[in-house]
DNA sequence: ATGCCGTATGATATACGA
């Protein structure tokens, strides 16, 4: 069957539930994977998600910060939710959960970073920098023939030139350094990852899925960085079907300064 | 270097985002 899944960093699921609203009724995803809910488990507005049908959720939320979730319709039931934290931090940021197909499926909000990219003297580039490290290594170890992964999220960082609105000047600015890409290239190569996005929009082409809400008018401006992905193992690289940025949701009033990432997977 | 804007919090300022 064929199923849509998409990733979005919401920001605040509370702050935006209109716009979750109007996603849901407008695009429908078959999943969605959340990131930086901001909300604790215990009062996370439910009621929205099941009237629109997505009667399957998993929940990883802590209060004020970070938090990720899983919805999916009916005909998606959820297995095996597991919640993980990463370099011994105590952070909602990673959670995963096996589709009926017996897919394997990952939700990730990797640490943004802070400002300055020196592992030495900034303690949130060491700790984003070290939590990819640690997942490259975890999934390396997880390699067995034939699996079936999928994994998506905000994972913080734009790779390629195209990624980003401005290569040269984005090159000391966190999201897009070179030790980040290479740390990105390295958890990517831990299962040879497919990017599914890149997968349908070739690599001279730009592609974002975050703009800031510092722009007087984000679309105009269009200084955008791609870092929302989908990826997926060898086995499902010919599964896949479409992939690519629902940029207008970005557009919503109030939104995110994230927009959706979609891709439609042919699951047997 | 800073500002730009937005979200969260025992909050009327501060941390964080990227």
């Amino acid at each position: 069957m064929k199923i849509s899944i998409a990733t979005w960093n919401v920001n605040s699921v509370r702050a935006h539930l209109d716009a979750v609203d109007r996603y849901l009724s407008e695009q429908a995803p078959d999943v969605l994977c959340l990131q930086e809910t901001k909300v604790m488990d215990d009062l996370f507005p439910l009621e929205p998600f099941r009237d629109h049908g997505y009667v399957h959720h998993a929940l990883f939320g802590q209060k004020a910060y970070h938090g990720v979730a899983i919805f999916a319709r009916a005909r998606v039931p959820l297995a095996k939710v597991k919640r993980h934290t990463w370099c011994g931090v105590d952070q909602a940021r990673h959670l995963s959960c096996v589709l009926p197909g017996g897919e394997e499926l990952h939700n990730f909000y990797v640490p943004a970073g802070g400002d300055k990219p020196d592992a030495e003297a900034n303690p949130k580039f060491r700790h984003k920098l070290d939590f990819m490290t640690e997942v490259a290594a975890w999934f390396k170890r997880r390699k067995r023939r034939n699996n079936r992964f999928i994994l998506v999220g905000d994972l913080n960082v734009a790779p390629l030139e195209t990624d980003v609105w401005n290569h040269k000047q984005l090159l000391r600015v966190v999201s897009h350094t070179p030790i980040e890409v290479e740390h990105m290239a390295r958890w990517y190569a831990s299962h040879d990852w497919r990017d599914a996005v890149r997968h349908f929009i070739p690599a001279d082409e730009k592609v974002y899925s975050w703009w800031s809400y510092r722009s007087p008018d984000w679309r105009k401006a269009d200084k955008g960085r791609r870092l929302d992905h989908i990826w997926v193992t060898p086995a499902l690289g010919d599964s896949l079907v479409s992939a690519g940025v629902a940029k207008d949701v970005r557009g919503y009033k109030p939104a995110s300064d994230h927009a959706p990432v979609v891709a439609e997977l042919n699951l047997s």
